[in-house]
DNA sequence: TTATGTAAAGATAATAATTCTCCTTTAAGA
DNA sequence: TCTTAAAGGAGAATTATTATCTTTACATAA
């Protein structure tokens, strides 16, 4: 995505546009895999070598917060940043932390309609996702 | 659960049996509320005046690594406990912590049967698992 | 039944991830 | 250009978890 979108995005939500944003932002969709609070602040650095962990948690947070980005589950300690915000699922390696997108919109539908018809006693769903856990093939 | 059916479970394991490990199995099944290490801690702390925090993640740990207990994803930075280990999915509050056990067969069957026929390129699945995310109803 | 080896428990330090506090800088609008 | 609120940087603090080291006690066999 260009930086000039990026940086409309931030306008749009009513956030001042800084350059650490504007990188923090680049670096989760350049990184493309679900990056660590670490791995962003390892990419950012070589270009903002005086950027602070402390921003980038805190810019993270606001980003999320404005649904520029989202947060993924693990089962780590450690959160992992999505640039991926639209409906999707996530592929969970069972021997790695490899996490992967997963688009199908066929068993959005099928989930979809399913939950329509039986829905769940005292509980109001607002989204579903699938946490597909398993082995990535054909990595070397 | 029984006591006794506890013990016969670490025994089965290979495990020792401990007042420790029996309690915080005992814990957890009571607790019912996918609990954190603190919230067991605490718990077991009323019967064990003088367990240390160590032993309840060292204990927790060696349960999950054989299959008596199981871990859930949070949001926060804390990982919660369950003591169902059978397949299931969660429900996940979206204005609290709260953490609810879904059990579905008919929804296992669909995903199993359509994930039988559209195979994911390049990946192996072992387990698929809902975060159903929503508000509960009638909690007072 | 007691002795003994080993796995586990307890105390506490260390580490890792995240948040907070406080001060300085800067983006954005007047 | 000036003003000001919002954001960034440095580092301390907090929280969750893990590691290390010593002591205890479960399990088994003499
Ligand atoms: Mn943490
Ligand atoms: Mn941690
Ligand atoms: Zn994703
Ligand atoms: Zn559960």
């Amino acid at each position: 995505m260009k930086t000039i979108k990026l940086r409309d995005k931030l306008i749009e939500k009513g956030l001042k546009v800084t350059p650490q944003r504007i990188a923090i932002l680049e670096a989760v969709h350049k990184l493309n895999s679900h990056p660590t609070a670490e791995k962003i602040f390892d990419f950012v650095r070589k270009d903002h070598p005086n950027i602070s962990m402390a921003t980038v948690y805190k810019v993270l947070d606001a980003l999320v917060a404005n649904g520029l980005l989202s947060k993924v589950k693990s089962e780590k300690d450690s959160m992992r940043y999505d640039a991926v915000t639209d409906k999707h699922h996530h592929l969970y390696s069972s021997d790695s932390e490899d996490i992967a997108d997963y688009y199908n919109d066929e068993i959005n539908k099928i989930l979809s309609d399913y939950f329509k018809e039986h829905n769940i006693t005292d509980f109001e769903i607002e989204d579903v996702r699938l946490q597909i856990i398993g082995k990535f093939k054909n990595r070397n």
